[in-house]
RNA sequence: GGGCGCUUAGCUCAGCUGGUUCAGAGCGUCUGCCUUACAAGCAGAGGGUCGGCGGUUCGAAUCCGUCAGCGCCCACCA
């Protein structure tokens, strides 16, 4: 459907001197064009560096993505926000400070460089400690970075001087100070734990890395004989539930981990089930291994699940390994550390054989499952009971598996020596600043969620088994014992004067082989990017610190958010931000994550490439409500296109404007004096959606301020006519107020949409080299009564033009057509600001306005709150018609009246309600029945 | 199992401490227009018993209770 005119490329904007000298512009803005220029005249003019001087700062750290990741749809979304909130924030005045970086991410990237060396035929195991780091410090170098350029696309206004790595040596020498300050604080400590090990990263994983999914399994129902012979007549008490076949009597017990029966030390019942009252005491055989454990009594097991009949495996379950503590049971660790099965289950079998003799009946050699991986033993176990009549049944059961967040594999729980932080008084100092609003989350319903995890906080293991990290600075000695200090040279000293051996060298310490968890670096960001864990009180982090604003995903709160605040209080005794912003979770249009298999997920880059860096950013923000998910649509971002192709336009109209002396039009007056007191009611509105962080609402804010008011009545008010096919030149006064208009509609829109505003900018008036829109501040007045009464006259103006068009389209009465309008009873009537009849015959096409008594025959009428107009149609006029509509009026009127003299009527109304209300119902009253009275007369007009 | 949140137009959402015709916005839909800035556009129109029920009140989308559906977070039921 394109026509030749509308397929134009674009054309070089107007040289500037000659303002109106008919443009060339093309009718399409091409984002392409402009955006790549402006983003390196913002850089080459250091537009986007701070340093500090005499201003409010206003500080955002970033949130660190991983150095080897690429730009998502989730990125998009967060550092548009944060973009927009700085660009805000500068054009207001501050000194605003965006610190970008990026995160080692230490899983997440060895694992891509093991997989990585692993297509080239190399193992981890085969590489020494040195060697696998050069390779992932060339894949950090290979693949870093890549999300940074890719934020330049997208506009962000990062002071990139001031790049960041999580790794880099501040950072690092800042993680391993704080590490040692915790330690000798003695907030740290090492000991044997049961922590949750990832058998495909071969790491210890905090509880926040593991995510529990529902699935669907079996709940194995095994038979665990007496290891002693009852009578055959044996009858215990009512209420115990007793099994028996021809081998014996047995108890069941129900898991859903077969396997792990090779690590089972006891079997417990609570004491208090009835059911299982004739289990006390006694000893039962664990099928297939034939250990003969003890059954032990807790009021830990539930009655009511599965047989009430609990195996204990300390090794292999939380609980069981409390239990374990608590009874003082032997744990027998089946896995090794792939969660294949280990050797010891063998020897652990042949050790327990030896010393008790188990009938043939219940074992089978383990030997056969040694180096299985676990699931296929699971499944080869429960055959094999199955074939040995050692299974009562299999059930099927929903189950929620804990897995490892950055593999996704299921976790093992495990026992094994590793480092923690005691958290008790990091909870301690982090939860008042947030219950108190000192900082302030929005939405604030997520402060509950950061109370409940304060409140039943559990130590951090910090240590992962890991390379890529920050190595945990402690030395052992060869004699035991270790020691922590913040380089060799300092371990080696301690270590002497712990030893009491002044002649150790440093080549007699081992340092510990373990990598500190990636939090525990990025805890200390706000802080460490100023260097202020360092250098505490510099000028750089007395000047930035706190930071303003932080953006993020409520799913990293725990992980980040409350332990940034913990850091904050610990090493600078303040906020590390005053506010949060949590965004949502960006989903496809249907509600959907986004996923790479089901292939979802655009490419940001690409729909840059087609909408333009601030369509994406603009579609990207209205769909983006504060704290709710984002169903993205591709859609928004060709509205966002769209937007900017009218401001575009808006643009080239103004601008091919000539420009003459002369005498302002009455209606060009009315129009500027109202698009001004319109654009401060919008500022102020503006200012209150930033302040409540309603970024999507600020955006509708100026879409609407520019596209309805400005564009479609503000500017057709003021445009000049055409006569003899001629453009009529505008005065040099509506011309002049209308640029102002327009740079600060573009000052307005900037933060959202950074590069057609700046293009704009510069081609409005003549510039200086260097200066800039991001630099430009906007300050508004707050609007006056004064211009809030001048919108309502003219809105009420703008709503007799709606209606004279409507009279229009229903009659079909072509828009070139001059109609006239006819204000009935103009005793009534307010009186129209100056300026407004000119308005309205241009806005609505009229060659006359006349005040009447008594409206013309076969007119069409409408009414404007109580004042009626008509527009004369002739023969145009469908009688019938018209009185259809005025009785359907008068009756929803008539429906109105009655319902407020109900409320008047009502003598506890008028008793209880505020004198205003009952002011403005008495006003209601009034007005309907006026337009009763003149709807009727109306009706008797048409006959 | 505990906690939090949501349900308003076809879709996505605003509606703050009850009261201005309070039932709104954007998009989509329908109708008419290639009207010299813009068809990526212009003008106009239609569309909802505010999830159900009950209560408080002179007055409820708004406060309380309850039911239903949806979502999120936390938790050691094997």
């Amino acid at each position: 459907m394109n026509n030749d005119k509308n397929s134009e490329v674009s054309a070089p904007l107007p040289s500037r001197e000659g303002q109106g000298s008919g443009s060339t512009l093309a009718s399409k803005y091409s984002p392409a064009e402009v955006e790549g220029k402006w983003y390196q005249y913002w850089l080459d003019n250091k537009l986007f560096s701070s340093k500090p001087d005499g201003r409010e700062p206003y500080t955002v750290v970033i949130p660190p993505p991983n150095v080897t990741g690429v730009l998502h749809m989730g990125h998009v979304l967060n550092e548009t926000i944060q973009d927009i909130l700085v660009r805000h924030a500068r054009m207001e005045g501050k000194n605003a400070c965006w610190v970008p970086g990026t995160d080692h991410a230490s899983i997440a990237t060895e694992a891509k460089v093991v997989n990585r060396l692993a297509e080239q035929g190399i193992k981890k195991t085969d590489l020494t400690r040195e060697e696998f780091l050069k390779h992932a410090w060339a894949w950090t170098e290979e693949h870093g970075g890549i999300i940074l350029k890719q934020l330049r696309k997208l506009g962000c206004s990062c002071d990139w001087d001031r790049t960041s790595f999580t790794m880099d040596e501040v950072r690092s020498e800042s993680v391993i100070k704080v590490f040692v300050d915790l330690y000798r604080k003695g907030l740290i400590y090492r000991g044997v734990r049961m922590v949750n090990w990832d058998p495909k990263a071969l790491t210890a994983l905090s509880d926040e890395e593991v995510v529990y999914k529902e699935e669907h399994t079996k709940l194995y129902y095994m038979k665990y004989y007496l290891a002693e012979t009852l009578p055959g007549d044996f009858a215990a008490g009512e209420g115990n539930v007793i099994h028996h076949d021809s081998r014996g009597y047995y108890a069941v017990v129900a898991t859903t981990r077969p396997e792990t029966i090779m690590g089972d030390v006891a079997m417990c019942i609570n004491p208090n089930d009835p059911k299982n009252q004739w289990l006390k005491g006694r000893k039962v055989i664990v099928p297939v291994v034939g250990r003969v454990i003890p059954v032990i009594e807790d009021d830990y097991v539930d009655i009511e699940f599965g047989t009430g009949c609990l195996k204990v495996t300390p090794a292999h379950d939380v609980n069981d390994y409390m239990l374990g503590e608590k009874y003082n049971l032997e744990a027998i660790d089946i896995f090794n550390d792939d969660a294949t099965l280990s050797e010891r289950i063998a020897t652990a079998q042949q050790a327990a054989l030896a010393s008790t003799a188990v009938s043939d009946d219940f074992v089978i050699g383990l030997e056969k499952y040694v180096g299985m991986e676990r699931f296929a033993c699971r499944k080869q176990i429960a055959e094999d009971m199955t074939a040995a009549g050692l299974m009562e049944k299999i059930e099927d059961y929903d189950n929620k598996i804990g897995c490892s967040e950055r593999t996704g594999v299921p976790i093992e729980p495990k026992l094994s020596m590793q480092w923690f932080l005691k958290m008790q008084h990091m909870a301690d100092i982090a939860l008042d600043p947030v219950m108190n609003d000192d900082i302030q989350f929005y939405p604030s319903k997520y402060k509950n969620t950061y109370r409940h995890w304060l409140e039943n906080i559990k130590d951090w293991c910090i240590s992962r088994q890991l390379w890529w990290g920050h190595r945990i600075p402690a030395w052992y000695l060869p004699t035991g014992g270790f020691v922590v200090a913040e380089n060799e040279d300092e371990a080696l000293q301690l270590a002497r004067e712990k030893s009491g051996n002044a002649q150790l060298q440093v080549s007699d310490l081992r340092q510990d082989e373990d990598a500190l968890d990636t939090w525990f670096s990025s805890w200390l960001w706000p802080i460490s990017l100023f260097d202020g864990i360092r250098h505490p009180g510099n000028e750089e982090i007395k000047y930035y610190y706190p930071t303003a604003d932080l953006v993020t995903g409520p799913d990293i709160i725990f992980f980040w958010v409350a332990r940034m605040i913990m850091a904050g209080y610990e090493y600078e005794h303040k906020m590390p931000f005053r506010h949060v912003y949590f965004t949502g979770i960006v989903r496809d249009k249907l509600g959907r994550k986004m996923s790479k298999s089901l292939g979802n997920s655009p490419d940001p880059l690409d729909l840059i490439e087609r909408f333009g860096a601030d369509g994406v950013r603009m579609g990207m923000m209205l769909s983006a409500p504060a704290g709710n998910d984002i169903l993205f649509d591709e859609s928004l971002c060709e509205q966002g296109r769209n937007f900017n192709n009218k401001i575009w336009n808006a643009f080239r109209l103004v601008k091919g404007w000539q420009v003459a002396e002369g005498e302002q039009p009455e209606a060009a007056k009315l129009a500027a004096g109202w698009f001004a007191a319109k654009l401060r009611i919008a500022a102020e509105e503006l200012a209150d959606d930033f302040s409540k962080y309603r970024l999507s609402e600020a955006l509708m804010t100026v879409y609407k301020l520019f596209w309805d008011e400005f564009s479609s009545w503000y500017l057709e008010m003021i445009k000049p006519a055409y006569v003899d096919g001629k453009q009529q030149p505008i005065d040099r006064a509506t011309y002049d107020i209308t640029l102002q208009f327009f740079e600060i509609l573009l000052k307005m829109m900037h933060p959202f949409m950074p590069f057609i505003t700046e293009e704009l900018w510069q081609a409005l008036y003549e510039r200086q080299p260097g200066e800039s829109i991001m630099r430009a501040e906007l300050h508004m007045q707050a609007p006056t009564d004064y211009d809030r009464q001048l919108c309502a006259a003219v809105d009420e103006l703008k709503e007799v033009v709606t209606n004279v068009r409507a009279v229009r389209s229903q009659k079909n009465i072509a828009p070139k057509e001059k109609l006239t309008l006819e204000v009935v009873d103009a005793a009534d009537l307010r009186p129209l600001p100056q300026g407004g009849v000119e308005a309205l015959m241009k806005m609505a096409n009229l060659e006359a306005v006349s005040v009447v008594s008594e409206k013309s025959k076969g007119s069409a009428s409408f009414l404007i709150g109580t004042a009626e107009y008509a527009v004369p149609l002739g023969n145009l006029i469908d009688l019938d018609a018209e009185r259809k509509k005025l009785e359907a009026e008068l009756q929803r009127i008539e429906g109105f009246l009655a319902s407020v003299e109900k409320k008047l009527a009502n003598e506890r109304f008028v008793q209880n309600a505020p004198a205003a209300v009952v002011e403005t119902e008495r006003k209601k009253q009034a007005d309907a029945q006026q337009k009763i009275a003149s709807l009727r007369e109306g009706l008797a007009a048409l006959g």
